[in-house]
DNA sequence: TTGTATGCGTTATCAT
DNA sequence: ATGATAACGCATACAA
């Protein structure tokens, strides 16, 4: 160990002591926010040098400035599980892209209502420092948060979430997009389908879509895109699903296609690693896709390290959403109007769809 | 917008004026960190309510306590890279599992050195707040992040990196467990192997591996891998990844595997991804696993949705990873002493692995 | 170009 | 159980 190890921190008067000069000066030398000569700074430096400062503290500035240079980013519940879905790496991505500019980091913040912790003990997101926050559980409880981060003055912004008086919505076209690709089944001649949908509820159960389904729905999106089928398809077979996974889609396939007698002509999954799980299942079954069965995915995932199924699917632009995200906090950040946004999904034709067996 | 909207932010101060208080009292109320009648507490709440004030402000309370709450995670490169590697992901959760139960949240930072950045403006992990460090980059190039962060006085953790003076050091026992799988390709009998290699250096170039790699490596993990497998071979065919993906992978075996007078008998891939990449390559130049070709993975990851090839590969505790570094950052802030931790992979026997063909 | 003075919003210490 | 006071470390408005 150094001999300044012992040695309580260094501040920037001491610095500024050390160099003779003012506090001010010091402080312009290091945030460079106003004219300093260059020998003065020369000076200022070295004396930092020799104190071993580190640079102006973080939090002593943020209290001054006002600015933590921190974006929470709420996710619903564990790390884990949001990591599972695929979209949500590209959008974290598209996020720390856009706010990195800035030179704003990503704070990981769990959904306190969702994640089983005390009532007692305050939630990280009434007490962690931001200058906004990015919600992405695309949960409706995520009303109790917002209220916390309202009256914290913090600046919201939501991916695909319900939209909400005074957060920014970022949004994705759910419906119609779903709508599209029922169309498209209907279109093809499809009239017994099946619907995989993403966990509805944050029970996370599997099985039958009950018939109250959309008074009890909390996901939006699952809701949103099952009601976009149902813009098509009067009646349907609807199978939740307890997570996005293809062993999650598996299960639903297996349930869904078990019976010989009363089998749909096609699937509508609600995410692409859904789809793969059930295009397993049928070739499990003995059925050929798209011959016997049409599977249709959502997200518009690399399917390269899937198996090499060429899926047929909705592409949502991820990348984008975070990216979309992040300008509209940096407008929020600056007082600008930060506009909604409504981003656009595609139907990506591949090798899982077709026509109904005659 | 509500009544209290276009009014400043309201302190603690203005509260404890309104309940006829003190502010030291008033913050005993939100704190409870010392006695306060439960009518006088009533009565600041109430204030705080009316006055719409949101709770201590974090950063005044930081700067006070000298605590951040927040943990920076260091990864190198873009998140998207990062997130790639599936061992990142239980190892994050397993991280913000420990982190959690203290209160602390994890802030992600990218390594300023291998991130394209002006020279000029401060990277984050200079000015960032925060109480520890955790340290995923793996790179060797650290030594710049290292040296900045210890002027900080910041607790720094590094997971799988060189070891350091001064920073706790979470490692895993790479250059045993990658003997141990070389070992046990000996024993079959296989005396002509090759190895693909994770990225040795930032260039993420692929390619046969350099005579004077040693001299140029930067990723400790991938240098350490190699070498167990230098521990039982004296020869080998090197091949260099710029990814741990399956694409690599498939290059990586298809480049390996085309001459067929001159093919190994078995591959040694330092991840699973890459592993399942030189198996397809195989599937592809219609050799069979393991009868033509031995493959040996390395990472344990559920290759479930992978298409359902059980590897035989070397399992690390990526949970267990995350979990160590946390306690170890735990004990680092309450100043007690954080013995560096070594977790050990064990030989996972899957189907990827025989004897040679005679 | 440099220095002076003040306050950012809390909490810990000590006294009452 | 409550209150007065003093930091925490810095950046800014303003004066020189």
């Amino acid at each position: 160990m150094d001999a300044h190890a012992t040695r309580a921190r260094a501040t920037l008067a001491a610095v500024a002591e050390r160099a003779g000069v003012s506090r001010s000066t010091a402080s312009l030398a290091f945030s460079g926010a106003g004219p300093v000569a260059p020998e003065t700074r020369d000076r200022v430096l070295e004396a930092a040098r020799t104190l071993g400062y580190g640079g102006p503290d973080p939090v002593a500035r943020s209290l001054r400035r006002g600015r933590t240079g921190i974006v929470g980013v709420v996710i619903e519940d564990r790390l884990r599980e949001a990591f599972r879905d695929p979209m949500n790496i590209p959008m974290l991505d598209g996020l720390a892209d856009e706010l990195g500019t800035a030179g704003l980091s990503i704070l990981l913040l769990t959904d306190p209502t969702t994640a089983g912790s005390d009532p007692g003990v305050p939630a990280v997101i009434e007490t962690a420092p931001m200058d906004a926050v990015v919600l992405v559980g695309c949960s409706t409880r995520l009303d109790a948060s917002v209220a916390l981060l309202r009256r914290r003055r913090i600046p919201i912004a939501a991916i695909e979430a319900e939209p909400m008086e005074g957060v920014l919505d970022i949004a994705l076209d759910n419906r119609r997009a779903s709508a599209l690709g029922a169309a498209r089944m209907h279109e093809l001649g499809h009239r017994d389908i099946a619907v995989v949908t993403l966990p509805l509820g944050p029970e996370h159960s599997a099985g039958a879509l009950a018939e109250d389904w959309e008074a009890r729905a909390t996901s939006f999106p699952a809701a949103e895109r099952l009601r976009g089928v149902l813009d098509v398809y009067d009646t349907l077979r609807g199978w939740m699903a307890p997570a996005s996974s293809i062993a999650s889609g598996y299960t639903a396939g297996l349930s869904i296609l078990a019976d010989p007698q009363h089998r749909p002509t096609a699937v509508i999954a609600q995410s692409d690693l859904l789809a793969l799980g059930v295009i397993r299942a049928a070739d499990e079954l003995g059925l050929m896709v798209p011959a016997d069965l049409s599977v249709l995915g959502f997200d518009g995932i690399r399917t390269e390290g899937y198996g090499g199924v060429e899926l047929t699917t909705l592409v949502q632009p991820a990348i984008e959403k975070g990216r979309a995200a992040g300008r509209g906090v940096l407008r929020l950040l600056a007082g600008e109007p930060a506009p909604p946004v409504l981003l656009r999904c595609t139907l990506r034709p591949g090798q899982t769809v077709g026509p109904p067996a005659a």
